[in-house]
DNA sequence: ACCGATTTGGAAAGCGCTTTCAAAAGTAGC
DNA sequence: GCTACTTTTGAAAGCGCTTTCCAAATCGGT
C-alpha cells in the first residue's frame, strides 16, 4: 500500500534481461557487431551479412531490446506523432471521428496527441501552439474555429488536413465534406413528403459547416418554389440543450409549421423534446429531421429521420490524407456522399 | 494546389528570425553565454546573474526560441507524456472522461498517447506495448480488459492509474469507483416508488463493474426483503441495441415487471423502444432507470432517471492520481459519490 | 595470383538538450 | 593585499539512435 520500494538506484544487479533499459549498443556488444550494423539491420537501410542479422535478431529477442523512439526521433529529426485538435471530445460525433483517425494513423506507426479547442479560439491556438513546440509532424484540424488567414499560415509551418472547412494552402488537404447537399436532401425529402412550413433549426452563425446546412435548407425550398421565410429559422448551438430552446421559441412565436429539421442530431433530440412537452407528437403533428445520425438516434423515441454520413470514413480519409501529405503525396479527394437514414420521426403530411 | 516547392534544402538564407529551427546554442550565442547557462535558465536549475538572464531571455524572444522537446526528453530520461487507453472513445462517456483526463494532464505539462482498446483485449494489450515502447512515463487505462495478473506486471514497470478495476500494486493507482452504491440507489428508488418487481438489464458478464451494478441492485432487494429472481435479470452488452434486445427477450419472457433498471444510459434507451414498440409506456406502465447520466439522457423523451456520477471528476482524478504518481506521491483517493437524477421516467407505482 | 569494382561494417560525428566537473569570479575576513 | 570560501559559468560528456565516411573484406576477371 505505501510508496514502498523507492527508485532502486540506475546501477542494478544485472541479469540475462536486464533490469533497466535496453540500448542498441548492449545489442551490438551481444552480438559482436557494431551499433552501425545493428541500426542497419533495424531500418534496412543497407545490406548486411545474413549471418550477422541472424545475431543480431538473437540479441535483440534475448534482450528484449526497443529502439527507444525518442532517440530515434532526436536522430532523425522526425517525430513520429502527429496531432489532432478536436473541439468537443465528448460530442459522440467527434469521438467517432477521433477513433477513426486514431486507427488510421496508429496503423501507419505514428501516435497522436490530442487536444480539444471546445470551439474556443484562443484555446485552440493554444493547442497549436503546444504541438507544435511538441514537434508533431502534421496536425489535423476537426472543426477548426481559427480563421483562414492562421490556418494559411500554420500551412506553411507543417502539413494540416482540415475537416469541415476548406483553405487554399501547399501542404494542406481540406476535406470540406460539404454540408449542403445533405441538407438539401433532407429538406428535399420533407419537402416529398408534402410538407411546406418547414422549420430550421440552425447551428452557430459563424460555422461554416451550419452556413452549408442552411444554404442547403434553402437550395431545397428555392427548388420547390416554396418562399423561404427567415421567421421559420431559429439559431441554435448544436447542443441538445440549444435545440430544446430553439424549439420552445419556434412555438412561442406562433409561426406555423408541419415540419423541423434541425441542423445536427443532438438539436433534434431538444426539439422533439420540447414538441413533447408542447403535447405535440411526433411525427403525428410535427416532422422532424436531423443530421449526423448518431448510434443514438436510432434508438431514440420516435427512432430519427437523419441525414447520415459516414462519420468513420471521414476520419479514416482525413488520416489517410495526412499520411499521403507526410509522404510527400497529394492526398486523393473521396468525398462519400450523404444519404438519409429514414426513420420514424418524418411522415407524409396528409391534407 | 499541386506540391508545389518541395523540402528547400537545410541551408537557407539566414534571416533575423531563422528559417528552420532554432536551438538552444543559437541562442547561447546570441546571448553570448554558454548553452549550459541558457539550459540553467531554462529550467531554472541553477543560479545566474541577472545580466546575463535578461540577455538570454532577450535573445530567446528575438529568435522566437522553443526547446525542442524530443532532445529534452532525450537528455532528462523523461518523456512528458502519459498513454491513455480507453475502450471505446466513441461513446460519450468515455469521451467525456478523456477529456478531462486530457486537460488534467496538459495543465500538467504532459502530452496525452490516447489510444482506444475497442473492449478486446488483444487490442489492449497492443496498445499497451506501443505505449510502453512509446516511453511514456505512465498509462492510464480506463476500464481495463487485461487480467489482473497482467495489470500488476504492468504496474511493475511503469506507474498506472485504473478505472473500475482495483488491483494491489505499488505505483499504481486503482479508482474502482464502485459501483455498487449507485445501483443500490437506483434500485432503492425504484422500491421507495413502491415497485416490488423490478428487471435488471446487466452489462456483460465479466465486467467488474457491470458486476457491481448487478450487486447493488441484489443488495437493495435484500434489504427490502424482496426475492431476487434470475428471470427479470437479462444480459445486455452496454449498448443501445443491446438494451432494446434485452428489454425484447424480457417482454417475451413473459416475466411480469413495473419498473426496469439498465446498467447504463444507453441500454435503457434501447429498452424504452422496445417499450414504446410494444405499445408499452414510460413512465405510466414501466418505470426505468439508467446509470451514468449522458448528457443527452436530460433530453430524451421521456427524461431519463439515472444515476449520475460526475464522469468530468472522475478524469480529473485520474489526471491527478497519475501526476502524483508521477511525481512520487500517493494519490490521495478521493470519491465522489454517486447521486439519483430523478427525472421522468419513473413515477411510484400506484397499486 | 593480382587489380579494380563492389559490398560490408566499424568509427565517429551528430541530433538538441541536460548535467557533472572543475575553473573563474566574487566575497569576506584578517 | 592575500587566503579561504562561496557563487557563477563554461567545457565537455553524455542520452540512444542514425548516418556519413572510409577502411576492410569480398568478388569477378584475367
Amino acid at each position: 500500500m505505501a510508496t514502498g520500494r523507492k527508485a532502486t538506484g540506475k546501477k542494478a544487479a544485472a541479469t540475462s534481461v536486464p533490469d533497466g533499459v535496453v540500448t542498441l549498443e548492449m545489442v551490438a556488444e551481444e552480438a559482436g557487431v557494431s551499433p552501425s550494423t545493428v541500426s542497419r539491420i533495424l531500418n534496412g537501410t543497407a545490406k548486411v551479412r545474413e549471418s550477422k542479422v541472424r545475431a543480431v535478431r538473437a540479441a535483440i529477442s534475448k534482450l528484449q531490446f526497443q529502439p527507444n523512439p525518442v532517440a530515434r526521433s532526436l536522430a532523425r529529426g522526425r517525430s513520429m506523432s502527429v496531432g489532432v485538435v478536436i473541439q468537443a471530445i465528448d460530442s459522440p460525433f467527434y469521438g467517432e471521428a477521433l477513433a477513426a483517425i486514431e486507427k488510421g494513423l496508429f496503423r501507419a506507426g505514428y501516435s497522436v496527441l490530442f487536444l480539444s479547442g471546445h470551439w474556443r479560439e484562443d484555446d485552440e491556438r493554444r493547442c497549436v501552439e503546444h504541438l507544435l513546440a511538441r514537434r508533431v509532424e502534421g496536425i489535423i484540424l476537426v472543426t477548426s474555429c481559427l480563421p483562414d488567414a492562421e490556418l494559411v499560415r500554420l500551412a506553411k509551418q507543417v502539413p494540416i488536413v482540415l475537416t469541415g472547412r476548406s483553405i487554399e494552402a501547399e501542404r494542406s488537404y481540406s476535406m470540406d465534406a460539404d454540408s449542403t447537399p445533405g441538407a438539401r436532401l433532407a429538406t428535399e425529402y420533407l419537402i416529398g413528403q408534402g410538407h411546406r412550413k418547414i422549420a430550421f433549426i440552425a447551428g452557430p452563425a459563424d460555422h461554416p459547416d451550419s452556413q452549408q446546412r442552411l444554404n442547403g435548407y434553402k437550395a431545397a425550398l428555392a427548388n420547390a418554389k416554396i418562399a423561404y421565410s427567415a421567421k421559420l429559422v431559429v439559431p441554435g448551438d448544436y447542443t441538445d440543450g440549444g435545440g430544446h430552446l430553439a424549439m420552445n421559441r419556434l412555438l412561442d412565436s406562433k409561426s406555423e409549421f408541419t415540419a423541423v429539421f434541425a441542423a445536427n442530431d443532438q438539436m433534434a433530440y431538444g426539439a422533439m423534446l420540447a414538441l413533447h412537452r408542447r403535447g405535440l407528437r411526433v411525427p403525428q403533428n410535427v416532422s422532424v429531421v436531423g443530421f449526423d445520425d448518431l448510434p443514438t438516434s436510432s434508438y431514440i423515441i420516435p427512432p430519427l429521420t437523419t441525414v447520415h454520413r459516414s462519420i468513420n470514413e471521414l476520419g479514416e480519409a482525413a488520416a489517410e490524407a495526412m499520411i499521403d501529405l507526410l509522404d510527400g503525396r497529394v492526398p486523393v479527394s473521396k468525398q462519400s456522399s450523404a444519404t438519409l437514414a429514414i426513420r420514424e420521426s418524418t411522415k407524409p403530411l396528409r391534407h
